[in-house]
DNA sequence: AGTCTCATTATTCTCTGTCT
DNA sequence: AGACAGAGAATAATGAGACT
């Protein structure tokens, strides 16, 4: 599974995925990955197979039976379709017509359909975005893993503006939210799962005139992926590597930040390094004190 | 199936600064 | 001065995973 990619149309990437979790983003893309050039086929997916594809943890069948649902719920709830300059025409669609899920097997699978009107945005397709399937489902946070599909849809020019307004739609942030809101539960995550996948990742805010300072959009900016490079895996090691350095040599972020940062990425509770560089400071301490003591022995 | 734990997400409040 | 914005802290609610 470890190469993966989705690719679809952009016009799918503007469609804020309301309330879903992470798991079920995971299935969706999983499934949209697969789904492609598939046109009104029906195809089959086995337990196993979509399982493997969004990385899915827990084990428990029937579990996974109601993560399957809630996401095929959630994604009928989706306002798919297009919305006139004007707003006055609209017109809605579901992106799926059959999605039967046969649990009661012994090879247990899910039967999906693409809607006919929802056919451009998974076959032959004139302009797409596309990423790696594993990147996305590593991400934790909703709001990194749509971030990450949305700076994506950039990859080769590094750069990307949303206004205000725009980046609240898109990325489903609560209307209660101020801005200090969004800092805590919206960019500090980005930052901490983005910044090692994106180059140099650089976010900038920017002001209006009036009142106060208002924030009236945001800038982000990153190291152009060159037009054809593959985003296959070069093995576990070289991931890694690539995502410390990336770390490393952010300049926007703090040293907590950083800290934090890398624990995610190997997986180990969060304050690790944190933790680790203070012993090690205090063993360095320690260790002048002690030749203070000598110095002071033979004084 | 029930309970516990932790991380994420949501809400509210205080303090400080900026603009008209 | 008064209205609005922003950072940051405190706290509550939710949800997933682990354990038994």
């Amino acid at each position: 599974m470890t190469n993966e990619l989705v690719k679809y149309h952009t016009e799918l990437n503007t469609i804020p995925l309301r309330k879903f979790s992470p798991v079920e983003m995971n299935l969706f893309f999983s499934i949209v990955s697969r789904m492609r050039d598939k046109g009104e086929q029906t195809v089959r997916f086995s337990f196993d197979q979509l399982k493997d594809l969004s990385d899915y943890k827990a084990t428990a069948n029937s579990r996974f039976i109601d993560d399957i649902y809630s996401t095929y719920d959630k994604i009928l709830s989706l306002r798919f379709g297009k919305r006139s300059a004007n707003g006055l025409d609209r017109s809605m669609f579901v992106m799926f017509t059959q999605f039967e899920i046969v649990g009661d097997s012994d090879d247990p699978y899910v039967d999906i359909k693409l809607f006919e009107k929802a056919i451009p945005l998974l076959n032959s397709l004139d302009e797409w975005v596309r990423y790696s399937l594993k990147q996305f489902n590593e991400l934790q946070s909703s709001y990194s893993k749509t971030m990450f599909r949305l700076l994506k849809q950039f990859r080769t020019t590094g750069y990307a503006y949303f206004s205000k307004d725009e980046f609240i739609e898109l990325l489903d942030i609560p209307k209660s939210y101020r801005e200090s809101d969004i800092n805590k539960n919206v960019f500090k995550p980005i930052k901490e799962e983005l910044t090692p996948l994106f180059r140099g990742l650089l976010i900038r805010k920017k002001y209006g005139k009036g009142r106060g300072t208002p924030v009236i959009g945001y800038q982000f900016a990153f190291k152009p992926e060159s037009k054809n490079a593959d985003d296959f895996s070069k093995g576990e090691q070289e991931n890694l590597r690539k995502k410390m350095f990336n770390i490393e040599h952010n300049g926007e972020l703090s040293q907590q930040e950083k800290w934090i940062a890398k624990d995610k990425i190997l997986g180990l509770k969060i304050g690790t390094h944190e933790s680790e560089f203070h012993t090690q400071e205090n063993k360095n301490k320690e260790k002048e004190m002690l030749i203070d003591d000598l110095k002071n022995m033979f004084k």
